[in-house]
DNA sequence: GAGTTTGAAACT
DNA sequence: CAGTTTCAAACTC
């Protein structure tokens, strides 16, 4: 019968259709209260959730909101049939508030969903997602709700992932203390976006709701209000992305982190600096720098807010134990008697050539020309410099410099000497002589300093050349490019005798100091003693040694190694003592942790030049002992790996 | 302390 | 990626 001529005939003259798609705007209302909850929490549905509260009848209409052209239409035809229903002003104006509420909502979701949900190991890279969304305009949302529909759908495999993080958030907003704030969030939401409700009286329900926290709201408030609420929460969530809200988005970044090693805190160092400034113990100075540089490596999982606590709790426990194993020195003490910038101040002024500030006079200290800025410190009095921005006041351009050098060059920041903690040692044997062990990570390009004077990075970080280096007539008295390895001893008679008279004194003390570091021994007078404590933490690395840093279970970078660089890069303090170097060593593979997993996991030096390991791949003394790569001749890995233990013990107590 | 040299960093 | 410029430390006087 369905098939007669005559039904069709009356099929198509059926009123059905007409009926469909002119009772949109009632039906809207209607629908928009009635849609079910389930509609909501589905990522999948959100984008039909999105059409079917901006399109109001065209959800059921047109079951596929993924279709673009269908899903303009249905905008432009809304937008049309707006104005025509405008006769009835009330409705009109609901159905606009509705709209707009419903637009937010969708953006909202969108931007919660997209950063929490997509990617919860990146969080801190999404966070400008939503914000887009949120600044889309009405007439837009057409357009930008298939958009974002598309990302969503791309990005949101898992159905139950938006309930996961909105259950997610909920812990994070409710066992905060801004809870309330989250709330109020919530309300201003609703404020700018659906005023027709207050007149409806949900305003009632709402303001009751925001003195009374969301258990009482969850029973009283409708579902949408609810719903808005979740959104309101998810998106203070998603605000704390956003740089300025460190507390929660550290809180975040744990939960990234945790998933994945590759979350970096960008500019974890200065933070960490900023923190150790203001940290009201001077105690913490230089040791706690390191302390820092340790802690980060794990601390870098927390939030900020934890990690200052573990800093603290680190600086009493490195305090304790440098009052118990390492006799602080008096100019240790006196250090610690002043902040950890007067520390510096000091040890410039005492050690002279120990720590000293940037003198920048047109980089306002926000390049890497900058000493202080490449070490991820701020300036402080000591300096001399012109203009300077990297100080705590500036500190979001500092980040912000910061993270824009990083994205030009991720190891910008990692410290410039890799040192191998191993190497060093093998004691006894030629090897220890082979400064090979610790390389520049780039490498110099010294035309005319024959890298022998502190122009030369490889120089003054108290490395060899290698092969990385692309200097000339090098002849770096820790180890020249070529290979041909030398008797620190022999170098410096080589360098008396070739002479460079003015060369001299200090590179006569630097060269001296190595000697000293070969014997073994002792040592003394340069402001290392400010790490002991770190020996002290790291036990291991200063008794038995080098072990591998344990950086691949600690994972992510941290700038820490800024910490490192800094004291590092001047010979005299990284050659002192074997047994403080040893610590540095490991502190200084430590911090060469931000740059990378590569350098640390990659037993292979596959990295490229960049790789600091990679530049050790091939000292030509080294061959006898490595089969390569530091790494590889670190003990091969397997040794590596088993030293690399142990050492983490000790980091745990830090946290 | 001023001026020069140097090579990394930044820019083109 | 190479060449050039800018920059600040290292060095010299």
């Amino acid at each position: 019968m369905q098939d007669s001529p005559v039904f069709n005939y009356i099929n198509s003259l059926s009123p059905i259709r007409p009926v469909r798609s002119i009772p949109n705007p009632n039906q809207f209302s209607s629908l928009n209260f009635t849609s079910p909850p389930s509609v909501f929490t589905s990522p999948h549905l959100t984008s039909s959730h999105k059409e079917s509260r901006f399109f109001k009848t065209h959800n059921s209409s047109s079951s596929d909101p993924t279709n673009s052209v269908e899903s303009q239409e249905d905008e432009s035809t809304s937008h049309e049939e707006v104005p025509a229903e405008g006769e009835d002003t009330k409705g009109l104006n609901i159905d606009d508030c509705m709209r707009e509420e419903a637009s937010v909502e969708t953006n909202l979701d969108d931007s919660v969903a997209s950063p929490c949900g997509g990617d919860t190991t990146d969080l801190s890279l999404v966070p400008y997602a939503p914000t887009r969304g949120e600044d889309g305009s009405c007439e837009d949302n057409g357009m930008e709700l298939q958009k974002m529909h598309d990302n969503v759908q791309g990005k949101t495999e898992t159905p139950d992932w938006e309930s996961l993080i909105a259950d997610a958030s909920e812990l994070l907003i409710f066992d905060s203390p801004d809870a309330s704030e989250a709330f109020r969030c919530f309300m201003m939401q609703r404020a700018s976006n659906s005023e027709a409700r207050f007149r409806n009286g949900v305003e009632k329900q709402t303001m009751q709701h925001d003195s009374n926290k969301e258990p009482e709201s969850a029973n009283a408030i409708p579902y949408e209000a609810v719903s808005l609420l979740h959104r309101g929460i998810r998106r203070r969530c998603l605000d704390f992305e956003m740089p300025g809200n460190k507390q929660t988005s550290s809180e975040n970044n744990t939960a990234a982190c945790e998933s994945s090693s590759r979350c970096v805190v960008p500019s974890i160092g200065l933070h960490l600096n900023a923190i150790l400034m203001s940290s009201k113990d001077c105690k913490t100075n230089v040791t706690q720098d390191y302390s820092c540089s340790a802690n980060i490596q794990v601390g870098l999982q927390r939030s900020i807010s934890t990690l200052q606590d573990s800093l603290d709790q680190t600086e009493n426990e490195i305090r304790e134990d440098a009052d118990q194993d390492v006799p602080v020195e008096p100019a240790l003490q006196e250090l610690n008697l002043s902040s950890p910038k007067k520390k510096r101040v000091k040890l410039d002024s005492g050690e002279g050539e120990s720590c000293k500030r940037c003198n920048c006079k047109k980089s306002k200290c926000l390049k890497l020309y900058c000493e202080c800025f490449a070490a991820g410190v701020y300036c402080i009095e000591p300096c001399s410099c012109i203009d300077c921005f990297n100080k705590p006041i500036h500190e979001d351009v500092v980040l912000a410099t910061r993270k824009q050098i990083e994205s030009r060059n991720p190891l910008a920041f990692a410290p410039k000497v890799i040192r191998n903690s191993d190497s060093v040692q093998e004691t006894g044997d030629d090897a220890s002589k082979t400064p090979a062990s610790a390389r520049h990570k780039r490498g110099c390009n010294c035309k005319k300093s024959n890298c022998l004077k502190k122009y030369c990075e490889c120089y003054q970080g108290g490395v060899g050349c290698s092969i990385n280096c692309r200097c000339e007539g090098c002849k770096n008295a820790f180890g020249r490019k070529d290979g041909s390895s030398i008797d620190m001893e022999a170098e410096q008679e080589e360098e008396n005798e070739t002479s460079e008279k003015s060369r001299t004194a200090k590179s006569q003390q630097n060269t001296e100091v190595l000697m000293r570091k070969d014997m073994s021994s002792a040592l003394p007078t340069t402001p290392t003693p400010i790490y002991r404590p770190e020996l002290v933490q790291l036990p291991f690395s200063s008794s038995k040694n080098r072990m591998p840093p344990p950086q691949s279970l600690l994972g992510g970078g941290s700038s820490s190694g800024i910490f490192n660089s800094q004291y590092l890069r001047k010979p005299d303090i990284s050659l002192s003592q074997s047994r403080i170097e040893k610590s540095f060593e490991t502190v200084a593979v430590d911090g060469a942790e931000q740059m990378p997993e590569i350098l640390i996991h990659s037993p292979i030096p596959n990295i490229k030049s960049v790789s600091p390991n990679g530049k050790r791949v091939s000292p030509p003394h080294m061959e006898s002992s490595s089969s390569g790569s530091i790494l590889g001749r670190r003990n091969g890995g397997r040794k590596l790996i088993l030293q690399s233990i142990p050492s983490f013990p000790s980091l745990t107590p830090q946290h």
